[in-house]
DNA sequence: TCGTAGAACACACATACGTTAGGAGGCTGC
DNA sequence: GCAGCCTCCTAACGTATGTGTGTTCTACGA
């Protein structure tokens, strides 16, 4: 099994940021056991509470992470895209404690828990690689928690657009300036804690004041400079490598 | 060096839920190198842009976490207490995304980022053990995103003070249902996201409807199942093994 | 071609929360 | 003993955002 036979490789991209694999580590990766599946929009991955025995890697299309409080309201907590390896966190502590669901079609790689434990076990330098991919997930959470908690309506939505478009970018998934938002309006007020006509108000006005441009769902942005401006948004937090950032910059 | 005589063993609590320690494990986990310090309150173990060397064991007192905003808005992210490893998150990531001060006069121990990366690689369990108390951490961010993004502020005041007494008993440090509460008004505001003024209202209203009792900074907390209900609690996220759960139940 | 459904959009009205301002009580240092 | 300062507390007022309701637009299938 090596990287042009196996669809585990996008996983490599993100894990490779944070160790030297040998080619004995990058073949045990590839060749962790797993079972492809395609997920439909709105489809669960998995639903708070469960027991999950897999772990599940993105491989295209986008997924979220929300919870659900009292009277039903839902926060989304997190945005995941290709190569993301997601719902470690909901699997290795056994009972999960969030619902991961499709935004979009995906295609995604079911891994067992157990081999994810023991190939972390076995092979230090991938079990490193991994705490490393789970350390900066939460380093997005407490970004996420500072937009939510202390920015007002426009701050959070330029900010989340932000980061979405940079971690696209990253991951070479973005063309230009331009991409498909595949958010709601709703789904979007569930991200920033706000009401979807709230959300539409603002979108409104970012629109007016140039800030982007929408299209039916496609967004373009002109200016990155002042949408990041905008959007109080500094990349420190993605603790992205050097190399990948300054990308839309240029 | 044995558990009697090093000053590290209140991480073997916390360590100790997610793996079966060999006595050779616990012997290199107590024989980590680290020099004691005792931080006045308000000092800072780091400043957002570091680049820190060194993480930080909480061995007394309370330490929080922040991100400054636009406009120099604050917002906390977390509270650590006694046992909590904090700042794995700013040392191994090699730029702190956040700010950590002392809430009080705190005795911490500081541990250079290298031994814990040297211990983590050559003793894979002790690895696992930190990879999933950080996994956890990440955890308690999704819950406090789904805090300030989607609950009102009686709820999400009511929720801190769960989550607060929850884990101090957890940690063996609150007795019966009184503890002092160690934050100003203005501390709580940049926890939960509000302002200080409507932090005093709403604490206010929970003392009037008999949810917790005030006295200076110490607060009461006679009927927790009426608090865990109006602050929408349910401790899952707290990821907590069993033996530690129910003890405030009780 | 029409009918349905989801999403975007719009407007009036309501309110939870923020802002500004100031006073009262309790520390600490001189 | 007083000055200075921090924290708590209160009140009046302002506004960003939520609520309720309804219309339009587009996609899609019968």
């Amino acid at each position: 099994m090596n990287a042009e036979t196996s669809p585990l490789t996008p996983m490599l991209r993100k894990l490779g940021y944070w160790a030297e694999f040998s080619e004995e580590d990058r073949d045990a990766l590839l060749a962790l056991p797993h079972t492809l599946k395609s997920i439909e929009p709105q489809g669960f991955v998995v639903r708070e509470g469960d027991k999950p025995t897999h772990s599940c890697l993105v491989l295209s299309g986008y997924l979220y992470r929300h919870k659900i409080v009292a009277h039903g309201a839902r926060q989304i907590i997190a945005l995941q895209m290709s190569g993301d390896l997601v719902d470690l966190q909901n699997s290795l502590l056994r009972v999960a404690d969030h619902s991961v669901q499709a935004l979009t079609r995906c295609e995604v790689a079911y891994i067992p828990s157990d081999a994810i434990r023991e190939i972390a076990f076995t092979h230090p330098r991938i079990g490193m690689a991994m705490w490393y991919d789970t350390l900066v997930d939460g380093s997005m959470f407490r970004e996420w928690i500072a937009n939510v908690g202390r920015r007002d309506a426009k701050t959070r939505i330029a900010h989340l657009l932000c980061e979405f478009t940079l971690r696209l970018e990253a991951a070479g998934l973005a063309e230009k300036n331009s991409y498909e938002l595949p958010m709601t309006q709703e789904q979007l007020a569930d991200a920033t804690g706000l009401t979807p006509v709230h959300v539409n108000r603002t979108l409104r006005a970012l629109d007016e004041e140039g800030l982007i441009v929408r299209d039916r769902r496609s967004v373009t942005v002109d200016d990155w400079k002042r949408l990041a401006e905008a959007g109080d948004f500094q990349s420190t937090y993605l603790h992205l490598p050097e190399d990948r950032l300054g990308l839309v910059h240029s």
